[in-house]
DNA sequence: CATTAAACTAAGCGTTTGCTTAGAAATAAT
DNA sequence: ATTATTTCTAAGCAAACGCTTAGTTTAATG
């Protein structure tokens, strides 16, 4: 009996995961969103619940976007090199133009205080502690390093990725390349 | 013959400075810094013309108080162990209970898009790029790295203080220095 | 003490925010 | 064709935003 929808769930989510990478999460409107997805806001809200809705669907496209790096990494057995392979891999994904994106995680965390909204929070802690768990895995396979400097070195990676993140959105590409031929140096 | 201002601009600037600081420039509203500052929305906008007037103060502000940090690097010439000191010290600056509040201009380059504010945005860059100059004239006391080398490590260390920043507002004590640690380790 | 210029209070300006809703359009079933 | 059910359009809601302004209070001057 019903009519049917005239947009596709997933591509119009994937219009708004752009949008938010762009722009962060505040400074998307529904306003914006309406217009980049291509549907009305009773659409967005009759789909999605609410902007929070919208967001937490985008959260969930990107992270299966970004599998297409994190599987790579979970499967590689090359110890600190398939950790290097990732941060370049970062890159290319946050790639768009002459800069970079970021992460849309962690552009998010930078954006959010702790207070605003446990929700995403959650979303986005667990998304970090599942990439530290990954390094530290990759870092055993040298089997050159006690437990110890495996969860310092661990740390210290992901202080450089975050780092990355946020370097990748302002300075050159040149640059970046540097930052991570250094990161892996004499590790 | 007029009245006197009941406030101290330098006063009600440095708690504007916290409340950007802890919140960011667009969660932070013109309500939120009445309440802060102890003024009429009348008097912010007599004495700053702006929303953006205030957080340049504050900007101002900021760097007046890490200035005893940066300027405690730029005075040392005990290479890049002056700059490990100066990664420390930024932990403790941006302290605030059992967390840290990150970096205010890294916090903002975050936050806002290149097309927002330029103004502001001129500000934040500049202040990075002061930053690396001195991680370069620390470096080059050593005597031990080629120009080459120099400006690898300096792009590299200012990734790794920018990672901190973000770092910080989310990781706890030990596993930031950790990170300082490894991130000096065979430098 | 009256004058005068600045600092104050408080109300409200127009916009934009996230979100809702009344009514029209569309479509699968009867 | 009629009915039932959902999607759509478009208008509008209250609240919050940055900012302004009319009117009162304050205090150094003549």
């Amino acid at each position: 009996m019903p009519r049917k929808k005239q947009y596709n769930e997933e591509e119009v989510i994937k219009k708004a995961m752009g949008l938010f990478w762009r722009n962060g999460y505040e400074a998307t409107s529904v306003r914006m969103l309406e217009k980049e997805m291509g549907i009305n806001q009773f659409s967005i809200y009759a789909s999605f619940k609410n902007k929070e809705g919208v967001f937490l669907e985008s959260l969930n496209y990107y992270k299966i976007q970004i599998q297409k790096i994190t599987s790579k990494l979970k499967n590689s057995n090359n110890g600190i090199e398939g950790i290097k392979n990732y941060f370049n891999d970062f890159l290319e994904f946050s790639k768009e133009g002459n800069l970079c994106k970021g992460c849309l995680v962690t552009n998010t965390v930078n954006e959010l205080k702790n207070t605003d909204n446990p929700v995403i929070i959650n979303e986005l802690v667990s998304f970090a502690e599942n990439i530290r768990t990954l390094f530290v895995s990759n870092l055993k396979q040298d089997d050159k390093r006690d437990e110890i400097q495996i969860e310092q070195q661990a740390d210290y990676l992901l202080n450089c990725i975050l780092g990355l993140s946020v370097s990748s959105k302002v300075f050159n590409y040149k640059q970046l390349k540097n930052t991570i031929e250094v990161t892996f140096k004499n590790l």
